[in-house]
RNA sequence: GGGCGGUUACCCAAGUGGCCAAAGGGGACUGACUGUAAAUCAGUUGUCAGAAGACUUCGAAGGUUCGAAUCCUCCACCGCCCA
């Protein structure tokens, strides 16, 4: 691969908000390359997570598809689990204070997180590190060196301070050691690129360089990619808005999953979360274009590439497979909890029991709703024994086996 | 530390003694239509009850009243202004 097609590949699903800081970074990009090439060194490349919960989605996938591609093209990535960051809080993509964790906490779902990145990542190319190696060494002096790169201002002009400032919302003082924490992670592992999404913009760009650019270093290339939307396709893939896709997801719902998203917000997921080339992503926009292409299988292709990325060909194959069948087909799917009924049990007490519905007065108004059938067959009342064995299917895509 | 304002259901938010289980919006859910997409249309969205209705709920606890989300007291938390 060229420089020029390098460029492009890892440039790809990047996100700045700014065509001048684009083209700047695209450059110092372009310039690193050549550099490392002509020096015969691999570029130093991180990316930081906080392990605030247990599973990642597809979400945190995006920053360790463009960790993969560098480590593809030779270069040197450092997998950093913030364990100390973690303990402050990132403020950038909340407009509430975090939690704080215990370090207890932080160290078990760093431990996870590890783990489960490899599905993307290459272990044998891959560091792993925490921050707290070297944030930990800080003394308060160093912190208050630190401080003086910054004025309160820029951290006011940050927009989500901003929002916050504006709403009358509360921004902590612990929230802005946040980023001078980040940028001394850059410095500390002399940083060539650093990885991250855009709402990490503040603490890559600004926090980052300008640390490392104090502290006597070549300031880093920012590499932020854009944001995956959820399963929604509006909001942001999150935990707290449920619309998440977790890596942890069987094959079959991963792919479910996938297919549910909204078409509006293909692109971007073929951008960010898929391994294949800028060209092959505009063949596939172009022939959905063109009409040569219909988008559903546009998305079932998507479907089973990201399926395929976790669970491998084989695995994606049958859950596309079962995907026809269950949805296309309207079959109903081979594998569904079971429930053996009991004598005298109502249509209620069924669907309570095996928590199908959250109170009587919800499962009432799926009846009336005629969200309730066994066996295909619409159920009008709720209140009558069992009529008989069978599958009892609420909404759309909740099935139950009753014995 | 002082002054003022706030806390309503999943979220935002209206409501300042009875007509309040509580407007409106968002979200979620169901049905129709579909490509398990979007958009659109119709409906549901405190609990129990077949229905009438009953019960619990407007930050917490007490109180006034025939009756309180609404008035009073105290407590907790948040914001703004002044230090």
């Amino acid at each position: 691969m060229n420089i020029d097609e390098q460029v492009e590949l890892l440039m790809q699903g990047t996100e700045y908000g700014d065509e001048d800081l684009k083209k700047a970074m695209t450059a110092e990009l372009r310039e690193r390359l050549i550099q490392a090439q002509k020096e015969g060194r691999p570029l130093r490349v991180y990316c930081g997570y906080d392990p605030t919960s247990t599973d990642l989605h597809l979400g945190h996938t995006i920053t360790m598809r463009k960790l993969r591609q560098f480590q593809d093209l030779g270069h040197e990535v450092t997998f950093l689990i913030g364990s100390y960051t973690a303990l402050v809080g990132d403020p950038s993509d909340k407009n509430k204070a975090r939690p704080i964790l215990t370090q207890e906490q932080v160290a078990a779902n760093g431990k996870t997180y590890a783990d489960q990145a490899f599905r993307v990542l290459d272990p044998a190319k891959t560091k792993i590190r925490e921050n707290g190696e070297w944030l930990s060494k800080l003394t308060l002096v160093d912190l208050i060196r630190l401080g003086q790169n910054f004025t309160v201002q820029q951290f006011l002009a940050r927009e989500n301070f901003a929002n916050r400032l504006e709403k009358g919302e509360p921004i902590f003082l612990h929230e802005t050691f946040y980023a001078l924490m980040q940028g001394y992670d850059a410095a500390a592992m002399e940083t060539d690129i650093q990885v991250g999404g855009t709402d990490q913009l503040f603490n890559i760009i600004v926090a980052g360089r300008k640390l490392q650019e104090a502290l006597g270093q070549k300031p880093l290339v920012g590499v932020i990619c854009g944001i995956l939307p959820g399963t929604d396709g509006i909001q942001r893939m999150s935990k707290s808005m449920g619309n998440i896709v977790p890596i942890t997801s069987t094959a079959d719902d991963m792919y479910g999953k996938v297919m549910s998203v909204p078409d509006a917000a293909m692109s971007k997921y073929y951008r960010l979360v898929t391994r294949l080339s800028p060209h092959e992503i505009d063949e596939v926009e172009r022939a959905v274009a063109a009409g040569t292409m219909h988008p559903r299988d546009a998305k079932m292709k998507l479907a089973r590439e990201i399926t395929s990325i976790f669970y491998g060909d084989a695995a994606a194959e049958a859950a596309q497979e079962n995907f026809i069948k269950m949805f296309q087909q309207k079959e109903v799917p081979d594998e569904m909890p079971e429930y053996s009924l009991k004598a005298g049990e109502t249509v209620f007490d069924v669907i309570l029991a095996a928590g199908m519905a959250e109170s009587k007065s919800k499962a009432r108004g799926l009846i009336d709703q005629k969200g309730v059938r066994l066996d295909g067959e619409t159920l009008e009342r709720g209140d009558i024994p069992f009529p008989h064995p069978g599958v009892l299917q609420v909404g759309k895509r909740r099935f139950l086996r009753v014995k």
